[in-house]
RNA sequence: GGCGACGUAGCCAAGUGGUAAGGCAGAGGUCUGCAAAACCUUUAUCACGGGUUCGAUUCCCGUCGUCGCCUCCA
């Protein structure tokens, strides 16, 4: 299959062994789950549903970040111990992950549990003379890495440029490179807090991914992916500090990146507030209708929520739902070529769009045509679907018209 | 500014070197006591300017415009 790879910015042609090393950055639980949360997970799990359709085994880590900044300083504000409000969160997200039939990942570390691990290769980076210690804190040196910059294609004058106009801190007295980022921080008041040969404190946020990827999946990892405001700094800098030092191993083959959901006017993201919550839209629509809704956006466009967008997908699929009901049937012929068309599209950098389109216009075409001989209709789509993460309808809302697309699942 | 995506009917959107699917909305109609639903019909100088070609919406160059990312973020 094809698909677009952002370190080479065009498509390429997977070459992948029987076995698929996936990595997805995971969330910062506090705010989930939202629409853009939903539709990036959405877009891996269909890649993982192809990848094993293929004939590969997957073996996927998606982390959870739960030493960070953020999850700090809601703690605070809602007054929540911080392993609570990550309990209750992560609750959240695998109920939500788990009603739209997302396939579980092999591995879902936190990033608490691999402090030893990345301390470990922060002292690998030091004692290799990537990285830095001043006043307790350690800093990756940009200038030891040349190759920084070959995932996100920018280069080191624009970056530096770039921090200044955005009133970073370039100019940052103990750093040697205005680019260099923290890999290790000395700890603040009422932060989790570790030791570390530099000083007691917590890593840097970066270093989190490349060392739980390196640990759980060895190197290089097949895929690794995200949202696309993760390409720089976080992948640019994952990259750097797992090929440091280490002459001819390579982090990661392809990279893939996901856009972003916009919603009224602005993308949507927790700090402004304005977000889609996947559990609303599922009570409303139903599973099956919002995994639909998802497909119809290709994930390397960028979209904008609208409430009748959805309200039309939902009911689109409730109309191609209810057309496969009866005894419709599909000629054989035909069946086989919608398969392999859906296939097709997918495997084209996965096309949901073109893939749906396809099954769509079959169901219609079926339906038209009312002949009386070949598959059931329902028994050639429900499989197809669920390359999409589409559920088969439950045995119980099946008997029972109508129940079916109001269904929570959870 | 750099990089990326993209500009097709009121809105969304598929697609092709030989004058363009579908959906939603709108309009008209069938049906109905009226209405709804359902069904039928109907709606486009394919952003602009050059170039290649017998012929381009489809290929090439340029222009304009929109959106996204650019050390909080999926």
């Amino acid at each position: 299959m094809e698909l677009y790879n952002t370190a080479a910015a065009a498509k390429a042609h997977l070459d992948l062994g029987p076995e698929v090393s996936l990595y997805v950055c995971g969330i910062t639980p506090y705010a989930a789950t939202h629409l853009g949360h939903a539709f990036t997970y959405h877009t891996f799990d269909v890649l993982t549903r192809l990848l094993m359709h293929d004939g590969h085994t997957v073996r996927s880590v998606r982390n959870v970040t739960d030493v960070d900044d953020d999850i700090f300083r809601v703690s605070r504000e809602r007054n929540v111990p911080v392993d609570q409000l990550v309990a209750s969160e992560m609750e959240i997200f695998h109920t939500d992950c788990h009603a739209l039939n997302m396939i579980p990942v092999t591995h879902e570390p936190y990033a608490s549990e691999a402090i030893d691990a990345m301390i470990a290769r922060i002292a690998e980076l030091v004692a290799c003379g990537a990285a830095y210690v001043v006043n307790r804190t350690v800093y990756f040196a940009i200038d030891a890495f040349p190759a920084y910059g070959q995932v996100s294609h920018y280069d080191i004058p624009t970056m530096i440029a770039l921090s200044r106009e955005r009133g970073a801190n370039p100019d940052d007295p103990d750093k040697r490179n205005p680019l260099d980022f923290i890999l290790w921080q000395p700890e603040a008041p009422g932060e989790k807090s570790w030791d570390a040969p530099w000083s007691r404190g917590r890593p840097g946020w970066h270093i989190e991914c490349s060392t739980l990827a390196e640990t759980l999946l060895g190197l290089p990892v097949d895929i690794h992916g995200g949202g696309e405001d993760l390409i720089y700094p976080h992948h640019e800098s994952e990259a750097a500090q797992a090929e440091a030092c280490r002459k001819g191993v390579q982090f990661v083959r392809y990279w893939a990146h996901v856009s972003h959901v916009g919603y009224e006017g602005e993308k949507m993201s927790k700090s402004l507030g304005n977000l889609i919550f996947a559990r609303d839209l599922r009570s409303r629509k139903g599973a099956r209708a919002v995994r639909h809704f998802l497909a119809q956006y290709h994930y390397r466009t960028s979209w904008e929520y609208e409430d009748a967008k959805c309200e039309e997908a939902s009911d689109e699929f409730a109309r191609l739902d209810a057309l496969c009901d009866g005894d419709v049937r599909i000629e054989d012929a035909a069946a086989e070529a919608l398969a392999s068309e859906v296939l097709h599209h997918l495997r084209n950098d996965l096309d949901t769009v073109g893939a749906s389109l396809a099954i769509a216009n079959s169901i219609e075409r079926a339906h038209a045509a009312n002949v009386s001989t070949g598959r059931p209709l329902r028994a050639v789509v429900e499989p197809l679907w669920e390359l999409f993460g589409i559920a088969p309808p439950s045995p119980a809302a099946t008997s029972a018209h109508g129940a079916r697309q109001h269904g929570t699942d959870a």
